[in-house]
Order: C-alpha cells, then sequence, then structure tokens
DNA sequence: CATATACGGAACTATCGAGTTCCGGATACC
DNA sequence: GGTATCCGGAACTCGATAGTTCCGTATATG
C-alpha cells in the first residue's frame, strides 16, 4: 500500500535501500488498468509504462492480482483532507465547494478503474474491499460530513436518511460516465445537487 | 438478433431448418457473462453450458466479440410492452406499480451482464450501442413515459429535467448493486421513489 | 578501487483460450 | 431405405501472457 503521490523528491539513486519504484509502478498498474481493465492489462505493458523490467514488479508483488489490489488500495491516498473541508454555512455551498476540476479529474480515473475491475469484485472479496475503501467510502465520508453539519445547522430535517443521500451523488456520476458514457462536468454535477441532492435533503430550491 | 426468451415448442427437431440452437446458446453466453465477465467467459464454458459443441457456436458466430455483441443485445426482448403500463393515476403509482420481484431478478441479471462488459464499453462502441439499446434506454423509456404523463396531469411541474429524472434510479440501483455490493429488494426501490425521484419531481410526500 | 545491491531487459517455459477441422450420429424429407 | 443436413464432441494449431531466470550495468558505500 504505498503512496503514488509521493513522487517528492526522486532523487533517481543508483544503489536503492528499498523498492523505490514502487509509487512509479503502481501508478502506471493505474494508469493501464483504467485503459485496458483488468484482464486486458498486462505486466509487460504496466513494466514498460513505469519504464521498469518486468522482474522488478514481480521482486516486489507475487501476482498480476497483489498487484492490482495494491494498486487499487492506495488510490485511497491523495484525498482530500478532512480537516480542511470548506464550512460554507449552507449545504448548498459545502457541496458546490466540493466541485473543482481537479477533482473531476481525479474522479473520472477512479471511475475508469472502477470500471475495469467491477467484473472482479463480484468474485474477489479482496478486490472488492480494497475497491470500497478506497474508491467508495473516501466519498461518502466526505458527504456524510456535510449532511451531519446541516442537520445540527437546522438546514435539514434531522431524520432524514443521511446514507442515502450520500449515495445520490456518486451513483448519478458512476451512471453517467460508465453506463452512459457521458463526460461530467461541473454544469452536470451542479444540477445534480440543484435538482436531486438538494430536494431530497428537503431543501427548498433557491429562485 | 435472436430472441432469447422465445424457447417456445422447442420440438427438438432432427434436422433442423435452420440454427434453432441459437437462443440456447444466446442464453448461456449470457449466463456465463453475467458469472465471469467478458475475459472470464470462454467459448467453451458456453458451449458446455448449452450442451453444443464449439463448433456449433462459431457456425453461427464468426468470433467471440460478435456472439456477445448479440448476447446482450437480444437482452432488449422481453421487456415490458409499452401499451400495458399501468397508468394509476399518480406518479407514485405508476413508478411503484413497476416494481415486480421477477423485473427486479431481471434487472439484476442484466446488471451483472453489464457489470462484465462495463469495460470494454469504452473500448468497443458497437457494443456500448447495443448495451445501451438493451439495457439502458428501455429503462429510461418507460421513465419518460410516466414523467409525461405526471406533467399532463399537472401533477408535476413541466419545466422539469425529465432526462436527469430518468436517470435517478437506474443510477441508484446500479451503484448499489455493482459499487457496494447491496442486493436490491422492494423496500430499497420504494425509499428511492419516495427519498429521492419523488422529491426531485417536485412532488410533495404523503404523510 | 572493490563490493554489494537493485535495477532494466531479454530470453525462456508453461498454460490457456480463440478459432479450425474432422467425424460419427441423429433426423427430417424423398 | 437412402440421403442431405445439422449437430456434439474431440483433436488440433497458434498466439498471447503469467511468471521465472539470468546477466550486464549503475551506483552508493567502505
Amino acid at each position: 500500500m504505498t503512496d503514488v503521490q509521493q513522487t517528492e523528491a526522486k532523487p533517481r539513486l543508483g544503489r536503492k535501500r528499498d523498492h523505490t519504484r514502487d509509487p512509479e509502478i503502481l501508478d502506471a498498474a493505474l494508469e493501464v488498468l483504467s485503459e485496458s481493465g483488468y484482464d486486458g492489462m498486462t505486466i509487460d505493458m504496466v513494466a514498460t509504462r513505469a519504464k521498469a523490467g518486468k522482474a522488478t514488479v514481480y521482486r516486489r508483488w507475487s501476482s498480476k492480482a497483489e498487484l492490482v489490489l495494491d494498486a487499487v488500495a492506495c488510490m485511497k491516498q491523495g484525498e482530500i483532507d478532512l480537516d480542511d473541508l470548506p464550512d460554507t454555512g449552507t449545504l448548498r455551498g459545502d457541496l458546490v465547494a466540493m466541485i473543482r476540476t481537479p477533482s473531476i479529474r481525479d474522479g473520472e480515473r477512479k471511475l475508469k478503474v472502477m470500471a475495469g475491475i467491477v467484473s472482479m469484485i463480484a468474485r474477489s472479496p479482496e478486490l472488492a474491499a480494497a475497491a470500497q475503501e478506497a474508491l467508495v467510502e473516501p466519498r461518502a465520508t466526505v458527504n456524510r460530513i456535510f449532511f451531519r453539519r446541516a442537520i445540527e445547522r437546522g438546514e435539514v430535517p434531522a431524520d432524514i436518511d443521511v446514507e442515502k443521500l450520500c449515495i445520490i451523488g456518486p451513483a448519478l456520476v458512476a451512471y453517467s460516465v460508465l453506463m452512459l458514457g457521458r463526460p461530467v462536468d461541473r454544469d452536470f454535477l451542479i444540477s445534480n445537487i440543484d435538482q436531486v441532492i438538494l430536494p431530497a435533503a428537503g431543501v427548498r430550491a433557491e429562485p
């Protein structure tokens, strides 16, 4: 479970103490996974893309399955820091504030990775758990915080089904990208908030 | 594009005029597809499950890709007949009336097939189109009719975004099954209608 | 400079599955 | 009964890929 984002420093050491190529390899694995899916991905592709040898990959991971598992798990990193979630004072403000172009791009990549492994999820509980933790849970966590805040604020009725509300956004995005093949843009996300999530949360539309 | 459901008569002819084993083979293909995904599915599996020989399969379809394409396309059959859609007088009534145990089962099977091919969809426009037509469009069509009716009735504001409303239900179901791995039951579908779809449609909750 | 370590890359094996071919058998039609 | 037709099944080819092994090289350390 190495952190891909930490391509920090990158001293290109000659003699490396550990397996310093891990981040590049994991990142390459995610790249290939998102483009070709689990079965379409070959270790050679990953190695080549990471400018590494196949042997280097197998020195660290004993099988393709483990590499993928690790690659998926490490997507958990780079998530939003829960501490600096903006509190804009309104539920809509909070939700809209979460929409940022880079996070949309990151989200699409995650979805493509998800698309590449969905058919495996039903057959590999471990992969299912990793995907759950790395791709599904982080989003839900952020949403949960917003809705709890809104309830405390009195903006939203306390008996609302928070879990269902948390799911609406991700579900619409996933369906749109994976099933309909439509790209996600800011307008789509905003309309999801205004036309679906807020009404479901019992918040009246603003004029 | 043969119809799987039409296992009618099934005279088990000796000398067959045409390729009479098509339905069984297509059905077996869908079965295997839903269990193992596109890459996990082998022609041998399909043939064996259909009690057929691999040669029989290739006599009719020139490649695995074409078999899958045809199998997906033929799922369009067995859809709800648009003429006998119940008009219960209310949007909620119409939506709830669509929930039937067999249609839930059928829907789950379709979703599993979808899961088996999502990673291919991004790379095969033909498969994407077939999936769109057979799995996505039929549901949206039914919903569209309900919402249009509700608008005519004055139950729902005319400026509502019908396309978005049509997507909510399928999106929640797909996300729940494929991403969260939760089975779909009647209560879940009802709560989707009452807590999400109707509020988004501007219908007040009933006490 | 000498050495140990990690790497890139290439060559290798073994397996598996797509697609092909062939044949014996069952049966509708003459 | 004879025959043409379709089928099931087995045996085959061939390409691709998971996983392994080996070697030359670069470099940090002593």
